[in-house]
RNA sequence: GGCCGAGUGGCGGAAUCGGCAGACGCGGCGGACUCAAAAUCCGCUGCCCGUCACGGGCGUGAGGGUUCGAGUCCCUCCUCGGCCA
């Protein structure tokens, strides 16, 4: 088909690449021109409120410099059936897109060639506008936004500012304004405290108490204030690699140095903004339950929020440092009590500084000191996979207080500062990991728990299930022969009378740390004055821009500095200049020089489509109301990389807006499909290196050749990338195949949520049907139209049959089936002699979701002046799905023996009757008797002969 | 190790509620058209036995179970993929 010398001898109009591209551009400039799927807003003309919206979203792309490759369009060519769908159903559609185009590999790329990233991420955006353009996608680009754009940053920016100015009230639930809480504290409606859920303060500032607020100073109010705020700025340890001057991901290293090029790591504390989604947790589980997702992303979901019931325990220390009196955990198994035989804090843990400053005789101060500055700067996920647990002991003591016993503390890097309270009651018997602990420095180890039903002699080593618990009697509580669940009441009931602890709800879902010290970014709206106060930017000053710099190059320094600090004049500014309201124009301030993470932009993105040129507001009420309402986006597609990190982000942006009365939908996305991975050939040579997938032959079956040296490759499927050389580049594949083509393939590949491997060799299917259709339709000499003069009776039952198949797959996003029965139609109606006018009427209008060009094209020739995507979705009769006759399969004993031609609503009678006078059945019963016959009208009848088995009623 | 998902022809895959396994496409084989080739059209194509027809047996990762009937439900195991530690 590609061969040029063939297609000159082709008929004119016969549908190949050539004429292909021909329709395809000729339809495309027109939806363009024509504004064609411009998305009329609420009070517009066109505008129609009667009718129901269809809100349709992809995962707006990150455009990259290699633009758009295979696995791009596969979950856009579905959203774009499913739109070009619900239109044709009478919806008024949303389907926009846009670009996540802030970020880090805009900037290193800067780096490396001297190009600002504000001119090479242009350059992406039209890049991939363009590639996307020419799939014929139906995006209203009227409302096309680019998170970098200042109109659409200055809205990220404004929303910073009301999560800045909100609190979460646990009593009702939800965020409320500063203001509020103010108010509360000023009437004395709530004890005036720092919020005791505030991960960034001690357990000791937490019980501080408070005079009336009154009476309290401006920074002590604060203080206090700031401990609520749903953002709020806490140091946070980074890994800081000085010769790189930057901060790293926990993966980017390895042992303490840097992945790329092995300089050395510090963890070092960084003031950081953070999101306070942890008070979120439970409104972020119960979520879940609102919402049409796939269970594994809920699932996951679930897992990352990580909710867990136990109970903090004070336990009393006995010899410590001046001023402890008491060490704080968090345990999952307070019915193990008894059995925690020693302590374990974080090297991080302010006891161990303490320590360090006022030892007790026991102490190995040099010991100690070694460990704390060793584990230092290892990772928290090093730390967990190191198989050795080492660790050093304090010198301090505490006392179990349910056995009363003295226990050591010690100091281990398995412990993590983040979890809980950075502190453990260890209890070897019951947890592996502080088994092997104990066993490596010969620890006490004492059984309390034994598996129901066992003896406590008959357990070995470790056992952290549920059971009985053992050996759990103390002078003030008797848990021996209690079951675990009822223990752990038990305790925490004992703990809470004896005021040494209280149960308590833990979740591993840390806040959201906020800061990124780079510079393509959202600036924050903030300064800071004199006295390191954080003062927020005035809602007129907005936006905040991105000071211009020519230099990111790294600048080695043994302090994390954020790349923004360089832009000294804009950093260094006065209340006045800056917009801040509350300070005397004068005073002198400095912005804040972190940018925001890449996901602030998306965390937002589906609210500005709805309204996406609004000046005065983030999003007008009417398109808010009207595109999201109480359901949000009816369907979110895009892949399941995302399943944790931005759509938690999203959910919690989405949920502190509807809190402040800003939206209106408690979840953002009504319906969530993950669309698999495309994966590809790739071909090894025999020492593991890398050949081209076009300079490979296929010399047999599943024999592959290296062309240039004939030697044997091994052929294997892997994801796209570069680095295996087998990315598929969809601009050659259309240019070969077409557009129409193109889509039609990757949906035909496969259920969508699968990962399925790119074959090109299969689009050869794709193109023969679009081939076939397009003569059904149209003479490949003449280019005029081929109609049957009358409805052939059998295709008009095909037909209604593919519409209604059609139609029930789309919903179900099962795109690959619809086409196999659109391809059958085809088939139909070629072998009948062709279409009639009515009857290609309809197919061109099922066809045209999936290949929208040629179907324009076709629907055009039929005599049609407005565009297919607005004619309506034809109907079915469900009268005409059932054929009159059908065969129906007899068996003997659950084997087929015959068949039998009857009507569709024989009776079950009739068919018993005719199955047992069927020669080929009496031949397979051999003269055994009939035991009883199941008969399915309509399917199936099933003669069972006796074998002795009871009888059973016949219609179960 | 835990959680989730998946194993069906040479390949991608279908089978809506437990009712004819393999729809549809690719590839392959054969034929028509053609000077010839491509394209197009038609037929065949799970495996084994059988001379064609008519048939028979086996068959959805392995083993067991429930059932008149299991790709589908239950149990045990194996393999692969994704995520988390």
């Amino acid at each position: 088909m590609s061969d040029p010398s063939s297609s000159r001898a082709d008929p004119p109009y016969r549908y190949g690449p050539a004429l292909a591209e021909a329709i395809e551009r000729k339809w495309q400039a027109r939806w363009a021109a024509e504004r064609t799927f411009r998305t009329p807003q609420p009070g517009e003309p066109d505008f129609d409120p009667n009718r129901p919206r269809y809100y349709v979203l992809d995962m707006f792309p990150y455009p990259s410099g290699a633009g758009l490759h295979v696995g791009h369009p596969e979950g856009y060519t579905a959203t774009d059936i499913l739109a070009r769908y619900k239109r044709m159903k009478g919806f008024q559609v949303l389907h926009p897109m846009g670009w996540d185009a802030f970020g880090l590999p805009a900037e290193q790329y800067a780096i490396a060639t001297g190009v600002h990233p504000a001119q090479t991420t242009r350059q992406s955006i039209d890049t991939f506008r363009r590639q996307l353009q020419r799939f014929g996608f139906s995006y209203d680009w009227d409302r096309e936004i680019a998170t970098i754009d200042p109109d659409y940053y200055r809205w990220t920016q404004w929303i910073f500012l009301q999560i800045y100015d909100a609190w979460f009230d646990p009593v009702r639930r939800r965020a409320r304004r500063i203001a509020e809480l103010v108010a509360e504290f000023e009437r004395g409606e709530r004890p005036v405290a720092i919020n005791p859920d505030a991960a960034e303060y001690s357990d000791a500032d937490k019980a501080v108490r408070h005079g009336p607020w009154s009476t309290l100073d401006e920074a002590s109010r604060r203080r206090i204030v700031d401990s609520w705020r749903l953002a709020y700025v806490a140091e946070q340890t980074v890994n800081w690699c000085p010769a790189l001057g930057t901060v790293l991901a926990n993966d980017e290293v390895i042992d303490g140095h840097s992945e790329r090029g092995g300089h050395p790591v510090h963890r070092r504390p960084l003031r950081q903004w953070h999101f306070r989604i942890t008070a979120y947790a439970e409104r972020l589980l119960e979520g879940l339950s609102l919402v049409d997702w796939p269970e594994s992303t809920r699932q996951r979901q679930i897992d990352w929020i990580g909710r867990s019931e136990g109970a903090d325990i004070d336990f009393p220390l006995v010899e410590a440092p001046a001023g402890w009196h008491r060490l704080r955990v968090f345990t999952t198994r307070p019915d193990t009590l008894f059995g925690a035989t020693f302590m374990v804090v974080a090297p991080e843990h302010p006891l161990v500084d303490a320590v360090l400053r006022d030892p007790g005789s026991e102490t190995d101060v040099e010991r100690v000191r070694a460990y704390v500055q060793a584990a230092r700067d290892r990772g928290d996920v090093e730390r967990q996979a190191s198989r050795a647990k080492t660790g050093v002991p304090l010198g301090v003591l505490a006392r179990n207080p349910a056995t009363g016993e003295r226990i050591p503390v010690w100091t281990a890097d398995y412990v993590l500062a983040s979890y809980g309270h950075g502190a453990i009651m260890a209890v070897p018997s019951g947890d592996e990991r502080d088994y092997q602990f104990a066993r490596e420095h010969g620890l006490r180890i004492v059984r309390v728990v034994v598996p129901v039903g066992a003896r406590e002699d008959e357990v070995q080593g470790c056992y952290a299930g549920e059971g009985i618990c053992v050996n759990s009697r103390g002078p003030g509580l008797s848990i021996d022969g209690l079951a675990t669940n009822e223990a752990r009441r038990a305790v925490v009931g004992w703990l809470e009378r004896e005021g040494l602890g209280r149960g308590r709800v833990t979740y591993r879902l840390r806040d959201w740390a906020f800061s990124r010290q780079r510079y393509w970014g959202e600036p924050f709206p903030i300064v800071w004055d004199a006295q390191g106060r954080h003062h927020p930017v005035s809602e007129r000053a907005l936006p905040v821009r991105l000071p211009p710099l020519v230099d990111f190059a790294p600048e080695p320094s043994d302090e994390p500095r954020p790349l923004l600090a360089r832009a000294r004049d804009w950093v260094q500014t006065t209340a006045g200049e800056a917009g801040v309201d509350g300070l005397p124009p004068e005073t002198p301030v400095w912005r804040e020089t972190n940018t925001m993470p890449g996901s602030a932009g998306s965390s937002w993105y589906w609210i500005r489509f709805c309204d996406p040129r609004n000046a005065t507001r983030f999003v007008g009420e009417a398109a808010e109301a009207y595109w999201l309402g109480e359901r949000g986006v009816d369907l979110y597609v895009g892949g399941s990389e995302h399943a944790v990190g931005h759509l938690l982000y999203a959910r919690f942006w989405n949920k502190v807006l509807k809190d402040l009365g800003l939206l209106r939908a408690e979840e953002p996305f009504a319906r969530l499909f993950h669309q698999g991975l495309i994966t590809s050939y790739a071909y090894e040579r025999t020492d593991g290196s890398l050949v081209a997938s076009d300079e490979v032959d296929e010399v047999a079956e599943d024999r592959f050749v290296e062309r240039a040296t004939g030697q044997p490759v091994r052929r294997i499927v892997a994801k796209m990338s570069k680095s295996l050389k087998n990315v598929v580049n969809p601009d050659e594949v259309i240019a070969a195949w077409g557009a129409d083509c193109f889509r039609l393939y990757e949906m035909y590949m496969g259920p969508l949520e699968a990962s399925k491997p790119w074959n090109t060799r299969d689009m050869a299917g794709m193109a023969r049907f679009l081939g076939r259709f397009w003569r059904l339709a149209v003479d490949e000499c003449t280019g005029a139209l081929r109609l049957a003069s009358e409805a052939n009776e059998r295709v008009e039952r095909a037909l209604h049959r593919t519409i209604a198949k059609v139609e029930a797959d789309i919903e179900k996003l099962s795109f690959h089936t619809a086409i196999a029965a659109m391809i059958e139609l085809v088939h139909v109606a070629t072998d009948a002699g062709g279409m009639s006018r009515d009857q290609l009427d309809r197919f061109a209008r099922i066809l045209a979701p999936f290949a929208p060009h040629v179907c324009e094209e076709v629907w055009e020739r039929l005599g049609h002046e407005r565009s297919i995507a607005f004619a309506t979705w034809p109907t079915h009769d469900p009268a005409l799905l059932r054929e009159a006759d059908v065969e129906i399969p007899v068996q003997v004993g659950g084997r087929v023996r015959a068949r039998l031609r009857v009507a569709v609503d024989t009776s079950r009678q009739r068919l018993e009757q005719l199955a047992l006078e069927e020669p080929r059945v009496r031949e397979a019963l051999g003269g055994r008797p009939v035991a009883r016959v199941v008969v399915v009208p309509g399917k199936l009848v099933n003669v069972v002969p006796a074998s002795g088995a009871p009888e059973l009623d016949e219609d179960r």
